[in-house]
DNA sequence: GTGGTCTAGACCACG
DNA sequence: GTGGTCTAGACCACT
């Protein structure tokens, strides 16, 4: 009887790691044009200020987002929202627009070994 | 508290498990002030080694303190005695005293810039 | 067996960050069979005791040399050498080898949650 | 009254640079003993609120201060008063103390389980 | 005044 | 008693 019919529902019930709830809501807001593309996004303080979060998890969430070529961030100068929305699924693109942003705004940057 | 080798027959022989012995001693601690309220007690480690106990023994005597209301734990900054002896009836709104606290003690240490 | 001398030297005028100091020494460790392939290797606190560093820091090496296939760590279980020499240039593989690994040392994470 | 633009070449116009006047400033705090040996100083952000001046002009003190022998900075944990004042003519000992300081330091905090 | 590295130590989830 | 998540706050490198 309690048997649950095929769940079309996502189960909610698991918490997720506030990095990952982070993640999403950082993305979201780029997607939706908070953060327009190519502008600075808010620093990693105020970020974590934002979201009531320390920065070590903004850095976390960052870095995901950075991985998926959602932004890039420059040493010094801020973090970047990457490409518009239109180029967002293609996340093998954005690594190149942001590797050329890099370039453009100011040079690359060392990665780590 | 003796330990009584002739235990009625109602009860459990096992004389009453580790958790319960260790939740009866830090509730103890908590009720005659040894931690003040809204004060932070000792990490799990350290009540681990003050009682000669595992570390899952005393989150296990923590959780039920917590569900009692007496205590509440924040993730990544420790654990705190509640509130008062008074309002150690009222779990529901110990509950409520919880969240409340969660933003006071954060709000403390995080100024926005 | 000596590190390969194929590379040619690499310029060492840059300090280079802790963790990619330790990225590096973990890596040699490995290579060399001080931690032979499928053992498992110190706990995260003995590894930042013996090289002087905050567990953080083996946990950012760490993380490098399982995105690189020679580690893999299961939760509440340790962390473990993945692979043995022969085969470390072939990082694609590794992932495999450290989902076979999963399986024979215990098993499968059963519950798809 | 009026604006200064016959400059004497010979020297400059500017009454001792920043940095210097407040590495005088912290070296008196350092030597009257308002810091003590040993002991840890205020943060750069701190500090740099405390003599209403930029970060960089702290660090540039401080740097100073540390050539001389007066301070030592461990990263992660602060920066620190070295010697008494009897030795703070030797600069090259001081490194030594330094050098000493930082294990001591990392040791008492560190202990392997 | 940003992002980057690092420390110390807490609670959490899993075995 | 391991690895996983999280906090708070320091100094460092760069602009």
């Amino acid at each position: 009887m309690p048997k649950t019919d095929l769940l079309p529902v996502l189960l909610p019930d698991a918490p997720s790691p506030l990095y990952a709830q982070l993640t999403g809501h950082l993305r979201s807001r780029i997607l939706d044009g908070t953060w327009a593309p190519h502008s600075q996004m808010p620093s990693e303080s105020e970020l974590g200020a934002m979201f009531g979060v320390s920065r070590i998890m903004v850095r976390q969430a960052l870095g995901y987002l950075q991985k998926a070529g959602l932004i890039f961030r420059i040493h010094g100068k801020g973090t970047f929202v990457s490409r518009p929305t239109a180029f967002q699924n293609v996340a093998s693109l954005a690594g190149v627009g942001e590797a050329i942003s890099r370039v453009v705004l100011n040079r690359v940057g060392a990665g780590p070994a």
